[in-house]
DNA sequence: TGTACATCAGTGAACGCGCGTTCACTGATGTAC
DNA sequence: TGTACATCAGTGAACGCGCGTTCACTGATGTAC
């Protein structure tokens, strides 16, 4: 049953990736190691084989979870400038698609008050990925010293995660959509 | 041993309060019918007689929990005019005191991702409470049609919530503070 | 290069534990006459 | 108004269940000679 070391390598991928997912859509204390596991087509038994704990996996999950996040920002920033990259960010961000899927979108917004709860190594993550986003939408603003860039860009941000999150949790339609249309609106005029 | 109507109901009230108290403090799915029971001064086994599920407490807590918000909302609101009333209230929800005393404070910060994944009753209530906030910021915009005041007010609400909660969750002190000052610098802006 | 042995990825059963919920019991409160 | 009985708030033990974690086992992989 032994599996090649390269194999094994490739599993733990595969275990962190459907963690990623699952703990986004699912939330943290709600997603068990079953669950986990069975997302990643194993058993659970075989788990501490590549994770000391579910804490690890947690931390390690939402770690990768940040970073896709950038890679997804950069993506959406890069191509575009000033005024417009922002625009084509937050439209994006405040997507009724990124709404409705959960498992792939912004860790910070899925899992926001969990993380307030969250074991040390964890919510270091969380910060270490909510930096790299701050920094990246602070590029966009140009004409004003990186410090007041930077703090335009937390502004940003937290309108962006706010705005995601009681979107998400809302039980009335329309006013899911006027948080997203309204605050897609705003985040742009940050640049002025 | 059986109590009286009137003491069986202020029973009912203190598990409510103390519920409210809790969950906001530890989390929905992290708090347990024994700690919540334990922090009313009760054994566990009596919750049956006043609540029907976990789910129909969590629900009745939420509704109190944002109502008390809204009391907060108002007694920062009313005694000011205009941009100063805001600014009072911004300054109130995004101070350090707030953060790190979730127990008494806002339960779309401290809860919001778990909110999401709550059920029908408990996001209704949430919605309402938000509403509820959402009219009481849109009152201090002067000089706009209530509908635009409510829109903006959305905004404003989502950079409040938002920022609260990444302020919780970053591990540094000085990036907490950074998101609650230039949150509160910025939420009184919304109303020219 | 081939062989003998140690390693260890993955399985599935089992562990103790705490959860939400139920229950028998108590005795004070409420009610019917 | 007093009495007899039903009700039910609160206690503490118990229920089944799923959780995170551990373990014996398997057989293919890695390694030492």
């Amino acid at each position: 049953m032994r599996k090649s070391k390269q194999e094994a390598a490739r599993t733990r991928e595969r275990i962190l990736a459907a963690a990623a997912q699952e703990l986004r859509r699912n939330g943290i204390t709600t997603t068990s190691l079953s669950d986990l596991m069975a997302a990643a087509g194993l058993s659970h038994g075989g788990f501490y084989r590549h994770f000391a704990s579910k804490e690890q996996l947690v931390a390690e999950a939402c770690a990768a979870a940040m970073d896709s996040g950038a890679k997804t920002a950069v993506a959406m920033l890069s191509p575009h400038r000033k005024r417009n990259g922002l625009q084509a960010f937050a439209a994006n961000y405040l997507s009724a698609d990124h709404r409705d899927n959960r498992s792939g979108g912004c860790a910070l917004a899925a899992l926001g008050s969990e993380l307030v709860r969250a074991d040390e190594k964890t919510r270091t993550a969380a910060t270490e990925g909510l930096l790299k986003l701050v920094e990246l939408i602070a590029q966009q603003f140009g004409g004003m010293s990186p410090d007041a860039a930077q703090r335009r860009a937390l502004v940003a941000l937290a309108t962006l995660v706010g705005a995601l999150t009681l979107a998400r949790m809302v039980t009335d339609p329309k006013l899911s959509t006027a948080l997203l249309r309204e605050a897609a609106k705003h985040v742009p005029t940050l640049l002025s």
